[in-house]
RNA sequence: GCCGAGGUGGCGGAAUUGGUAUACGCGUAGGUCUCAAAAACCUAUGGUAGCAAUAUCAUGAGGGUUCGAUUCCCUCCCUCGGCACCA
């Protein structure tokens, strides 16, 4: 097709003036959410990966509607972020502004590359009345305990002036920029509970289709351990009442364990440091040891993430002057202090087993630590050494740890000898609880979400702080290691007002005992509309920009109308895509509350009418129950553990505040990852390498068809791809010989007014086209969709005999998902003028159409296929006529000559072996 | 190290899940058209032997189960993706 350009400006017009009715969602019958992730707007326009895997999602989209189904395929804009901030900081420009011109022109292109959104739910996180929902969901979080502010070490990118989530640092880099030089930094953060989370997160996944890949990144991410927590006594006068309590997946080696070491971030280090002078001369340790301990800690502090890994090799560490009692010996351990174990994970301490743990025998080969065995790998050692302790403490002979659970057998260790690791840990656990030195316990690699970032261009947290009640908490409750409050403490409170607050909103006391001096903005003023500042830039001090805005800053306290002020830090990128796909769903209801624009300057709005919230987010609301979940929710690998994880929480937390129907606990059916398109020298494309492929100029030179075409050719949908113009032309090849081919059999039908019926081949052509194609788009094999189409073509061009209308009709809507320019085009060269082919129905397959009239069967002999035999497709079921045939052919003599023949195997319309000896 | 996915022609990749291995496309060779080239179209195209029919070998390597294995089982090698001092 030369002129595809008129052609597409023809129907995109047409589109454009008829795109409700035929993309639309509309609220009733069978429904299909089917859900591309919403993509970044960033300037440089559309890139070849969104085209990709839109069309994924389009040709899916396009084909279940032609099925019959109420198709949601919605767009949306995740248009929160650095990239934004930063050309609107260089170019002296507003981020909305930006941000609109960004959008404007996606979506342009988007229509032109014939995506069949449904326009009409269109949403944009940066926009008021779409983030006042996301900052509600925070202050939901708040009210539940599962946000609080913490003082805590985060990660800083110096480059980004910005705090990262744990999840955004890559190898000890800034996953944003690269930056190597994270380091870091006290900064007071907003934190979510997501670990309250953890194992709900694991038990969802059951009920879903997401593929291996996708559960597996999921549960690693989470990576539960089960194990126990035991409690060690430590033998000092300083903490004579103390415990250092540490976590073990490995209870069944406690006889073997020899020292313990406790993170240099851990609270015992810092006691030891801020002991009285006196009570360091009662203890045992040295003014020289307390200076040893202070300088190994500041440099573990001053080590950045990658530096601790990376050194992984070679254990350092120091001794602490401590000893504990190890429960089941009751022999004195040292504790030592080291930075490969991990503050972050279980308690901060460990109990060190160094024959049964690797890193602990290099620990204790370095520091001459004893080392005794207590599993053997010999199923029945000679000694058993029954109920008696090991006298001697060191076993230097070993090489290495045996880490072994499956196989060996407990030794040295009376209480559980001579059972295997797996029955001795139950054991082990069943004698701590009994003897109350411990419990059986759980430890996750997930950490707690840190939400706080310092930035402009994000949605600004809606709490406020009052200095005032900040005090009057304090001064009530001595918490000085900000650790979370307990029962008890609550009784030496006594606020009025804050417990009648409390009351009123229903939230427990304890949270907000938690965070002194913290409240939510009340919840008819929100949203709170970022303002518009003069200086966009991060700050080097750790404060947002916006903390320079006094006027907005500056705000009521909600309990005690005092002064207070606003929080300045805004929301990470992930929070606007939490709950997107809720959005769709609602978003007839979200716009009907439309905010004022230019967005207000003044954190409070009046916009609002105050039971819009229980109205919108409710278990009753007939369009989540409607919609949800999304039946294919398709996205790049990269957001496999992050995004999916975070939506997947937040969908569960207010699935369990009761804001969503019960049916339904898990947001996505079916997850389904795209693949990635490499450049034409088979590398990742980039500015800088000069290898990225601009969708707006392949679909110039040949078409947005071809290009559509072409991406769902490449291969399968989830692989990873080079780009290839050379396989392009071959795609474009296709599209011309099957429009020309269907114009000629147009043509051919007018003129020829009586046409016989087309014969059986080519009515099992188009069936078997009919029902290869619907079951490969079914289960997204795109690729092989358009090569059964590729192929029956070529045999029905063999053919060369006159197709029916219908037939052609038939052939034009099985494109259609794929081409939709080429097929409406043709569609539209019927005298009779019907709808779009994008309205029509999908065609039936007629079942007694897929075999053909003559049936080529092969014969093998004892498995080796040797000849061949002819028969009607009615012959085809009857075995004893097929076996007839195959003894009548020429081959069979040949190959059976002298030979006994045990037994025919037919397996009905596939083959037909002869097993002979 | 752990977890996951893979390994099929010169290349991208098919194979109805145990039943004709290499569909479809690219590339290559030859041909038609042309003054010529491009485009387009036609034919051939896994290796080896043979004029040929045909035979034989071949799905990372080696074993096994089976009438029959790219597919299932065991051992090993390699590639890609994720996690990683996680106790």
């Amino acid at each position: 097709m030369s002129d595809f350009k008129k052609i597409e400006k023809k129907w995109q017009k047409y589109w454009e003036e008829n795109w409700a009715e035929m993309y639309g969602a509309r609220d009733k019958g069978p429904k299909k959410y089917i859900l591309n992730e919403f993509p970044y707007p960033s300037g440089s326009g559309l890139h070849i990966g969104h085209t990709f895997s839109f069309t994924g999602g389009d040709v899916y989209a396009r084909f279940r509607r032609m099925k019959g189904d109420n198709v949601l395929f919605p767009m949306g804009w995740d248009a929160f972020g650095l990239p934004t901030e930063n050309y609107a900081i260089k170019m002296k420009r507003k981020p909305q502004e930006v941000t609109a011109e960004n959008t404007s022109m996606f979506k342009k292109q988007m229509k032109r590359l014939a995506f069949s959104f449904d326009w009409a739910r269109e949403v944009n996180t940066t926009d008021p009345s779409y983030y006042k929902w996301t900052q509600w969901i925070f202050i939901k979080l708040f009210e539940k305990g599962l946000a609080f502010k913490r003082e805590m070490p985060i990660n800083w990118c110096p480059s980004c002036k910005i705090g990262l989530a744990n999840e955004e640092v890559v190898d000890g880099k800034c996953e944003r920029c690269g930056d190597p030089n994270v380091v870091k930094r006290n900064i007071s953060q907003w934190v979510v509970k997501i670990t309250d989370y953890a194992d709900k997160l694991i038990e969802g996944l059951e009920g879903t289709d997401f593929v291996e890949k996708v559960k597996m990144a999921q549960i690693n991410w989470i990576g539960k351990s089960e194990g126990a927590r035991i409690r060690f006594k430590i033998k000092d006068l300083r903490f004579k009442n103390k415990a250092l309590e540490v976590f073990t997946t490995r209870p069944d080696t406690l006889y073997g364990a020899t020292f313990m070491v406790v993170a240099p971030e851990h609270d015992l280090v810092s006691e030891i440091l801020n002991s009285k002078s006196e009570a360091l001369n009662k203890s045992k340790i040295s003014n020289n040891q307390i200076q040893n301990i202070k300088e190994y800690v500041e440099g573990a502090r001053k080590k950045t993430d990658m530096e601790r890994t990376e050194l992984s090799k070679e254990k350092t560490g120091v001794f602490s002057g401590l000893y504990a009692i190890n429960p089941v010996t009751e022999k004195e351990i040292p504790i030592w202090i080291s930075d490969f174990v991990l503050a972050s994970y279980g308690t901060g301490a460990i109990m060190a087993v160094p024959a049964h743990d690797q890193r602990d025998f290099d620990f204790a080969k370095k520091f001459g630590l004893p080392i005794i065995e207590v599993i053997s790998n010999d199923q029945n050692p000679s000694t058993p050494n029954n109920n008696q302790l090991p006298n001697t403490n060191t076993q230097m002979g070993l090489k290495e740890a045996y880490t072994e659970v499956d196989n060996g057998i407990s030794i040295n260790s009376p209480l559980w000898n001579g059972l295997k690791p797996k029955e001795a840990l139950v054991k082990a656990i069943e004698y701590i609880e009994k003897e109350g030195i411990g419990d059986k316990a759980y430890s996750y690699h997930l950490r707690d979400w840190i939400f706080s970032r310092q930035h402009y261009w994000g949605e600004p947290i809606p709490m406020i702080f009052c200095q005032h009640c900040c005090q009057k908490i304090k001064s009530q409750i001595t918490n000085p290691n900000n650790q979370t409050i307990r029962n008890d403490q609550i009784s030496n409170v006594s606020n009025k007002k804050l417990e009648k607050y409390a009351k009123e909103k229903g939230i427990d006391i304890k949270v907000l005992l938690n965070n002194p001096g913290w409240y939510p903005v009340p919840e008819e003023q929100l949203p709170v509309v970022l303002p518009e500042v003069e200086a966009y830039e991060p700050t080097d001090t750790g404060e947002s920009p916006l903390s320079n805005m006094t006027n907005w800053v500056k705000t009521k306290c909600p309990i005690c109308g005092g002064e207070a002020k606003r929080e300045t830090d805004t929301m990470p990128n992930w929070a606007g895509s939490d709950w997107y796909f809720l959005a769709y769903c609602i978003a007839e209801k979200l716009k009907e509350k439309t905010p004022p624009s230019p967005p207000l300057t003044r954190g409070e709005s009046s916009f609002d009418s105050k039971n819009v919230f229980t109205d919108i987010f409710s278990s009753s609301n007939k369009e989540l129950k409607y919609w949800m979940p999304v039946d294919v929710y398709i996205g790049g690998d990269e957001h496999n553990t992050l995004h999916l994880l975070y939506s997947r929480f937040i969908y569960k937390f207010l699935y369990d505040l009761g804001v969503l129907t019960k049916e339904i606990s898990e947001p996505y059916y079916k997850r389904i990852s795209h693949g990635v398109i490499l450049g034409p020298d088979g590398a990742r494309m980039s500015k800088s390498r000069g290898n990225v492929i601009v969708p707006e100029v392949v679909a110039d030179r040949y078409g947005v068809d071809v290009v559509r075409c072409y991406l769902m050719f490449m291969g399968p949908y989830d692989a990873t791809m080079v780009w290839n113009e050379k396989t392009l032309m071959g795609v474009r090849r296709f599209l011309d010989k099957y429009f020309q081919f269907i114009q000629k059999q147009i043509l051919d039908n007018k003129q020829n007014t009586n046409l016989s019926d087309s014969s059986r081949d080519v009515k099992v052509i188009i069936n078997k086209m009919i029902d290869g194609v619907e079951r490969d788009i079914e289960n997204f094999k795109y690729n092989t969709a358009l090569a059964k189409m590729m192929e029956g073509l070529n045999n029905l061009r063999n053919i060369n005999v006159g197709l029916s209308i219908e037939e052609i009709k038939t052939l034009i809507k099985l494109l259609a998902p794929f081409a939709p320019y080429t097929t409406e085009e043709l569609w539209d060269m019927f005298d009779k003028k019907e709808k779009s082919v994008h309205q029509s129905s999908w065609p039936e397959v007629d079942k007694s159409f897929l075999v053909d009239s003559q049936v080529t069967l092969p014969v093998s002999i004892n498995g080796k296929r040797r000849y061949e035999i002819k028969m009607n497709r009615d012959d085809m079921s009857n075995e004893e006529r097929v076996i007839q045939l195959a003894r009548e052919e020429s081959g069979f003599k040949k190959w059976t000559e002298g030979k006994n023949i045990e037994r025919y195997i037919y397996v009905e319309g596939r083959m037909l072996n002869i097993v002979v000896i």
